[in-house]
DNA sequence: ATGGTCATGTAACAGGTTACATGATTAT
DNA sequence: ATAATCATGTAACCTGTTACATGACCAT
């Protein structure tokens, strides 16, 4: 209800803009592997994709190159433009939505993989505070509501509910503290 | 961008009759607990749950008890029909969609609780079957791309991606493992 | 009187889903 | 010839988000 800052949406953009770096392709091409990455998290649609690079396009981040009329399939490969790049550098940058079940983190992981490095240890850090915090509460709640001795069915399912919760948070957590290593604020050396 | 039949989407309302299963409510108040189980993940604006409870209203699932005219504050008490009642023990006992994000089941757990049982042991079962799955195209791709001896920085945040997957996939098998003796398909006393 | 909470809504828009539609190239 | 794959798009719809708006009741 109150007001959350829109800090930092479009994240399948970003998601396509590093695919594209890597590899210019067609919108099919994309539709298809979406990235050997995230696309196991993460599908997106055609129709998606279509949209998502005719608006980068008229933003000026990619640019196609049109492959037409000389008896070839009609086709766009599209490749990122500098203001593409400094984009994609800009949003990494940014802090990321809390509420963020989309996992933005990854995206920028893989920005970072390909255009990196770009000092994700911040952002790294900081989610890891708002999950800490979030498993602390989860940790209150189960203390206060569910210390129980002989809890009924009912009671053991809303618990459940909340142990799912609590598993998720720690393994995101055991997670941020393997990745941590990797983020760590020194520059790399450009492979 | 293949057709997957959509076989049960609307959690909201689902989530919502279970909330005014427990207890009838305004719509202000269930914007503010919206239940103090599933809310932890998953918050509804009062935007949304107003929308779902005027719809809800015409498909006949639940009522609104008007307090009105007589110089009280105007408010609606909506509770559940036997329509209503009847919607959510069918939903439940759907499968539901493979990816779901929202996790569709912890509604259902709720529904469980409050109206149960209902047989959810079989989705347990079908859901872990699915996770599994994941999890071993996830360990398959592991041992294919990332066994290299001295990879790269970049190397090792493609995989830091992929072992979030992996993390992931192991929490939810682990939690499945914990909740699958409470919905083991033999009928509950009704407490 | 002023501000906070209770209570309900409209409007606009972004993002995601599904259905529909078209046409060229490649393989059998 | 026919089907599969490559390739791009429009249209409609639903969900979720944000902003805007209204008004009553309650405590100080």
């Amino acid at each position: 209800m109150t007001a959350a800052a829109r800090i930092a949406a479009m994240s399948i953009q970003h998601a396509l803009l590093t695919s594209l770096l890597e590899k210019p392709s067609t919108g099919y091409a994309l539709a298809h592997r979406f990235d050997r990455s995230i696309g196991y998290f993460w599908q997106a649609t055609h129709q998606q994709i279509y949209r998502e690079l005719n608006r980068m396009a008229e933003a000026g981040w990619i640019l196609a190159d049109e492959h037409d009329g000389n008896g070839k399939r009609r086709s766009k490969t599209y490749h990122v433009l500098p203001a593409g790049r400094e984009e994609l550098a800009r949003w990494a940058g940014e802090p990321g939505l809390d509420n963020d079940e989309r996992e933005t983190l990854l995206i920028k992981l893989r920005a970072d993989a390909v255009i990196g490095p770009l000092g994700l240890g911040r952002e790294l850090r900081r989610l890891t505070e708002i999950h800490q915090a979030r498993l602390a509460t989860f940790l209150e709640i189960e203390k206060r509501d569910f210390s129980a001795p002989n809890p009924t069915t009912a009671q053991r399912l809303q618990y459940a509910i909340l142990r799912r919760g609590i598993l998720s948070e720690e393994s995101w957590l055991s997670w941020a503290n393997e990745v941590q290593p990797l983020l760590a604020d020194r520059p790399r050396p450009a492979s």
